[in-house]
DNA sequence: GTCTATAAATCGATAGAC
DNA sequence: GTCTATCGATTTATAGAC
């Protein structure tokens, strides 16, 4: 009775697969509205017109379909970041490109840049497989480092000396995402990093709020300081 | 019937005081261990041995406990600031040590910090009125900044120039923080901010898992960052 | 101001018929 | 693989006795 694996058989798993994609579109939906927290099995059933027990044939826990939601934020942002590094212009241009990108995604997806950056959900652990996808998108900005530096671009910043166990943390980092780059320069991006998302953050947190009036504008200013901290700003086409 | 007012009255007013201390202190504890999102009035009351329905004689409804805790959060963290900017050193040494009582605090109370600087509680909008505790922390982070620069230890730091929108952001914030403060330096404070919390929230929300081994010694590298971002590596006592 | 009782919902997850 | 029905639990909030 089986059928030859493959093609043939592939016709009932694309129906499965299409309601799956269903109900993930349908929870990132209701997770655009209510917010990670709030996400339930029964409400995005309901919505698609199924029975709640008809969801545990596709996601045996709440759990699996927030994962599925988390892998497709970090896709989907990764993307995003992968699309604007693609376009023209020199690699500071590129640079400060993804980090409009990537600030312009999380500014139309708050809930999902939420699920993806912002507190822990309660009970809720990530399994490891998420690490993966989420590392894309700071790869992005890596690379375009690296490339820059390969290029001749970047200038060695400046900045405070390296202690010797933060040359080690680098130097493990920097086989990783940016090999054969400058220690300091693997260390300003790890602070590039957490700069940049940690902008966005507090702007879709709300901490500007009463405080900075125009984000858009602390954001542009955020971007040149990061540049700065790779070393970025110097030298190339701007 | 009516007591005088003032002291005799206030023996009533006190033991109501107290049961709300009492409400605010579970509320907290059960935050430590179950997360923002899944605090619940009732079980507040069921482990004080209340009934769920005089909750609302002290707090008319969940969202007021929320900002209660929330404020008393604030107060928290603004009093371990204060404490730390207090002891001695030069003014490099007030910020590296309030930087590292930050960060300390965050790591002991994580599921507070996550309610102050996480992800926004859906459907639960904090009254204007949390901005002041809100603010605290900040103000002592700029106020050294600004002992500093009084006594000449600031030298005005080489980062990338304002844009004329940066320099009216930033002497408005300049105003109310930082008085008399070059602008550079407030552009500067204003991205320390951000960093300060983006890597405490980073290591919190497990951004630096599978990635930066001792996150201490990350965090010790941008304190030394946030530092020369605001020129005050350079000079003053270590 | 505290209690019991209750209303009116929600949820995750499972059992078992079809 | 979808359905009905259900278990067992949760929640916010209110009504009304004392």
């Amino acid at each position: 009775m089986e059928a030859t694996p493959g093609v043939v058989q592939s016709a009932r798993q694309r129906v499965r697969a299409a309601v799956s994609a269903d109900i993930v579109a349908e929870a990132r939906r209701q997770l655009a509205v209510e917010g990670a927290a709030a996400l339930s099995l029964r409400a995005v059933a309901r919505q698609l017109g199924m029975a709640s027990s008809a969801m545990y044939r596709y996601f045996p826990s709440r759990d699996e379909l927030l994962t599925a939601l988390i892998i497709e934020g970090y896709d989907a942002l990764a993307d995003v970041a992968e699309t604007a590094a693609g376009t023209g212009g020199g690699n500071l241009k590129r640079f400060r490109t993804v980090c409009r990108a990537v600030r312009g995604w999380a500014l139309e997806h708050p809930h999902e840049y939420a699920l993806l950056y912002g507190s822990p959900i309660p009970g809720y652990q990530a399994p490891g497989f998420t690490i993966g996808p989420a590392s894309r998108t700071t790869l992005v900005l890596t690379g375009i480092v690296l490339d820059a530096y390969r290029a001749g671009e970047v200038e060695v910043p400046e900045g405070p000396a390296l202690s010797r166990a933060m040359a080690t943390e680098a130097r493990a980092i920097g086989q990783l995402a940016m090999p054969d780059a400058p220690l300091p320069v693997v260390a300003g991006a790890l602070v590039v990093w957490t700069l940049l998302f940690g902008q966005i953050s507090f702007e879709l947190f709300g901490r500007f709020e009463g405080v900075v009036q125009e984000t858009e504008v602390l954001f542009e200013h955020s971007v040149k300081v990061m540049a700065d901290l790779v070393g970025l700003s110097a030298a190339g086409p701007a």
